[in-house]
DNA sequence: GATGAATGAGAGTTCATTCAT
DNA sequence: TATGAATGAACTCTCATTCAT
């Protein structure tokens, strides 16, 4: 979207591989369980390099959180603005999509469990920002749906938050190879949020 | 229930009152957040002492899981055998019980995110045994209900995860001065919940 | 001065034995050359150990400040107050202290270069006035002086300024077995001294 | 003085602009506290490049400091050898040079608290020696003075040692916005050291 | 000439754990 | 029982230095 040299692109990709190794190691660790060295030598780096690329731990935990919330953002954003599908048709999508990441990235995605101790104050603002964002896209497509009688309930921003929680809990709970794949978790939840919004 | 001389006694008193203690602190820092330094201090003792009685930090930590999480059985069980209640009436107190301790004792409840990594194998065990037994009492009255045709559902288990993690995930945002006080927040859960499962 | 148990006096003396070791390092490194590392090998501890004492290293080296400064304070004192002595004699006294301390504490004397960039600005209130008590002794004598008519000065603390000057910089160039002994150097500079204030 | 190429030249000017950021940072920061990092931000380089010029950073410092002393070595000698001047007005005039660089270059000018730790053998032989000579200006306007009966004292040297110490101070406690403007303190300084002299 | 990138040694600091008393 | 003291491993972070391009 914006103009880089060749440079700046080269090292903008380096910056993205190392997010992605790190998040492979939260994912793994969780976040206070992830050291710098580990992340390091997923890469074949040495911990101080990473300090080329990120002011401090703090910072790559919090680019780490940043990505993957955008990318599921940028994901959700395509069904909510999709008229060729029902109202109905774009939440569901929109909850497979949401329990597809809950399941894939597990501790990073929306699911520090306390940013006021990770974060500095400036990146928790952004932190809580971007989550309210997230849950705005549900917010919305549910209020098309109130609009257009295809649901119904009182208190919609509560019902979402109890939406929400349950799938996210998922990561708790959730084994790949367990009594129920990742498909049919999906179907079942998005029929018991159906009846929640019916 | 099981016979002890005074100084048992003692120590059994002063164990449990050091738990109390490390819940506290776990509520508020989370585990990793937690050192031994400040819950001896909080108990004006010195971190040495702790290790009289307990093996590690690990064990004081299994302790806390294991105390709130029996504590919170023991106030489900008292409830799911009281037949003078209706079925309904039964898991409305069971959620109501459940959203409480949620709130109350967010971080130890039923939550250490990746026990897997803070507890030895067989602490692990019991752990996860203590939380399908915690589980198992929801799975009974729903059970119940289904038999009187009070509730209906295909796959109760995965209702009850849906359920669960719904209300597991209310630590995530609760404020104690928040929009909603606690009562409302239990009101309208049940709500939801009582929709699901008819 | 204070009523002390024996273990805490022991914690006090041992205080002071890490204090003791870390001023011939600095003495011999200077501030930041200064590792905890090398004070701990000096008394057989690790370094980890330090902070069972200390706060930070800010901290030690502050701790290092105030005991030579403290000190010093204590000599002049004694001598300021010695009425069995003329004030030009006092004066004298307070001069062969203070270049002894010049030289035999150099680094660590009143010699941090740029105590803004090593001490919290709590400590670094106090570092200054510490300074601005030890001065003012000098002040004093000086101040009698005039009044007694032993000295005659214009704006004395200007020249209080350039006299501690002139020894504090002795620590520059000063060498052990140097052309002029210890001694000698103090009884030239009092001579200077004495031209200036008469 | 020498011949150099255009190319030669080229470098020499980069190696002087870059010796004149340093100074502006060390002034700023102390030696320890400067950063090749900082010194190369402020003239819009990367720290890399700095390694073209100078071999490492000792190098670099050691030419910061070369080059203020040779700079008021030339500012000392143009007095020193004009002989429409008096005696005692060509030492005034050294004395406000001398204060003027101990207030502006405070921390490169001749104060390198501890340059044994900072340079090599070889650097330091070279630090020592152009400080010996910087001290002989003085040195010679003084024995002149001595000859012409402008001044008496016995030692000159550790007179000088007094009166060099007691300006090279002034950097501790000079502030921009003081009591005394840096005219004034050249003055009453100038007045001490006429009265040590006569 | 200049730089982006990487390195590695070492610094300060934290903390669970141990143990003599 | 309790503690003061010590330990050591692990961790985050800094920075002078190097080098291919």
């Amino acid at each position: 979207m914006i103009e880089m040299t060749m440079a700046e692109r080269k090292a903008f990709n380096k910056r993205e591989k190392i997010i992605k190794s790190a998040i492979k190691i939260v994912n793994r660790r969780g976040y206070s369980g992830t050291t710098m060295e580990e992340v390091a030598a997923e890469l074949l780096m040495t911990k101080g390099s990473l300090y080329y690329y990120f002011k401090n731990k703090s910072d790559l935990m919090f680019q780490c959180n940043s990505i993957v919330l955008l990318e599921a953002q940028e994901d959700l954003k395509r069904v909510l603005l999709d008229e060729s599908l029902s109202i109905k048709k774009r939440l569901q999508e929109m909850v497979f999509i949401h329990i597809h990441y809950a399941i894939e990235e597990n501790e990073v995605f929306n699911l520090i469990m306390r940013p006021e101790q990770l974060f500095s104050e400036e990146q928790l603002e952004e932190v809580l920002h971007l989550r309210d964002e997230y849950a705005a896209f549900f917010d919305k497509i549910i209020a098309k749906g109130i609009e257009t009688k295809d649901f119904n309930t009182e208190d919609p921003i509560m019902l979402r938050m109890f939406i929400l929680g349950a799938m996210n809990w998922i990561q708790q709970w959730y084994k790949p190879n367990g009594r129920l794949s990742k498909k049919e978790i999906q179907q079942r939840f998005w029929n018991y949020i159906l009846k929640l919004l019916t």
